[in-house]
DNA sequence: TTCACTATGATTAGCCCG
DNA sequence: CGGGCTAATCATAGTGAA
């Protein structure tokens, strides 16, 4: 079998490669960006160049999970010694959400499920699946049809819950494909906002792959500093691989999703410290100068940037890295060098 | 105001194949 | 090596009901 491009710098059952870093941008501070895979290969060179050069690894989560992800990391990580947090997650739709087994078809060959999408209203999509299949009265419908149903389920990532009866994925069922607990996104929010927001989150069991490699780094603990933060996949990550969180600067614009952050970093018993802003502008030099006063450094920067100008989804603004929303990556790499250069200062 | 729902293609990369 | 084909996509703006 032909090696992916996306499986980076190695996956559960792929090589593990290893990579020379440009010792410029050796860490700590240790930085992780993500974005969208699929974006046009000249934004991906831009966003290399403004990383010293660091170009990404591309990853799919399929191979972490039972959906398609396909994302690129930019980092400065040593890429050995990877582990998978535990338990290891189901790696198909089937053996996550076993009730559909009991009515997929054996005509519809997926296991795995296409990339969460923030779109929620099908109804109308549905309703036609389920005539089209109440006309074979229960029997396999024809090929054409069969081919027909299957490109719907394909495009709107329907499954099944119930005889010939499809439907997208509910909101704790998206939790659970992206590594989070379940009701995770629960209580802040209503619906339209629970899928937004975790159609724009990290897939936990990948990110925290990469991450693992802090564990051994870190035994005390880590100061984290997380840019859009969104629901805190991040912060969940290193949490799931057991790294204490002794400091988190968590910054998101969101308020519901901020709520979630502050929600679970309750729930889930951290004994650290965590403090929330709003807006990534608002952390200026100066600002961030006088937290890492009281901080000390931070060993990890991370994030993943707005990519709705970037995304092949957008139909009305997708402009490029340069567009109003998808250019606050230029925070990213601003706020990095700021906290470089006040690590670098005081190390004279 | 809030919320659920609906209509709206183009731009990519990765194939295949001559 | 280039053209044609296939398939997929962290979305947005608007509408109407409650």
């Amino acid at each position: 079998k032909p090696k992916s491009r996306m499986t980076g710098f190695g996956t559960p059952g792929f090589p593990v490669l290893s990579r020379i870093l440009n010792p410029l941008v050796e860490g700590p501070p240790y930085f992780y960006f993500e974005n969208v895979a699929s974006m046009p290969k000249k934004e991906w060179e831009n966003i290399t160049r403004h990383f010293d050069g660091v170009e990404p690894e591309f990853v799919d989560s399929k191979y972490f999970c039972a959906c398609r992800r396909p994302r690129g990391y930019v980092h400065n990580l040593p890429v050995e010694g990877r582990k998978l947090i535990l338990p290891e997650p189901p790696m198909t739709v089937q053996e996550l959400l076993p009730r559909t087994t009991e009515y997929w078809p054996s005509w519809d060959p997926r296991t795995k499920l296409h990339c969460i999408n923030t779109r929620s209203a099908c109804n109308s999509i549905c309703s036609g699946l389920r005539n089209l299949l109440l006309a074979s009265d229960g029997a396999d419908p024809p090929l054409d049809v069969q081919k027909h149903i299957l490109k719907k389920c394909s495009s709107w990532n329907l499954i099944w819950t119930g005889p010939g009866q499809l439907a997208p994925l509910e909101p704790h069922e998206i939790e659970l494909l992206l590594g989070f607990d379940e009701d995770h996104t629960r209580g802040a929010s209503n619906k339209t906002d629970r899928i937004q927001s975790l159609g724009n989150s990290f897939q936990i069991n990948t990110v925290a792959y990469h991450l693992s490699v802090l564990k051994p780094l870190y035994p005390t603990g880590m100061r984290v500093l997380s840019l859009f933060s969104g629901i805190g996949g991040a912060e969940v990550a290193l949490h799931k691989l057991g790294i204490h969180l002794h400091y988190v600067v968590s910054v998101e614009i969101n308020q519901n999703n901020k709520i979630m952050v502050e929600s679970w970093w309750k729930k889930s018993g951290q004994r650290g410290k965590l403090k929330q802003l709003d807006n990534i502008t608002d952390l200026t030099s100066d600002v961030l100068q006088d937290l890492m006063e009281e901080i000390g450094e931070f060993d990890l920067v991370i994030g993943g940037s707005p990519c709705n100008n970037l995304s092949g989804n957008n139909r009305v603004s997708r402009v490029g890295l340069a567009g109003p929303d998808s250019s606050l990556f230029f925070e990213f790499t601003r706020v990095l060098e700021d906290v470089r250069k006040v690590m670098h200062r005081r190390k004279r």
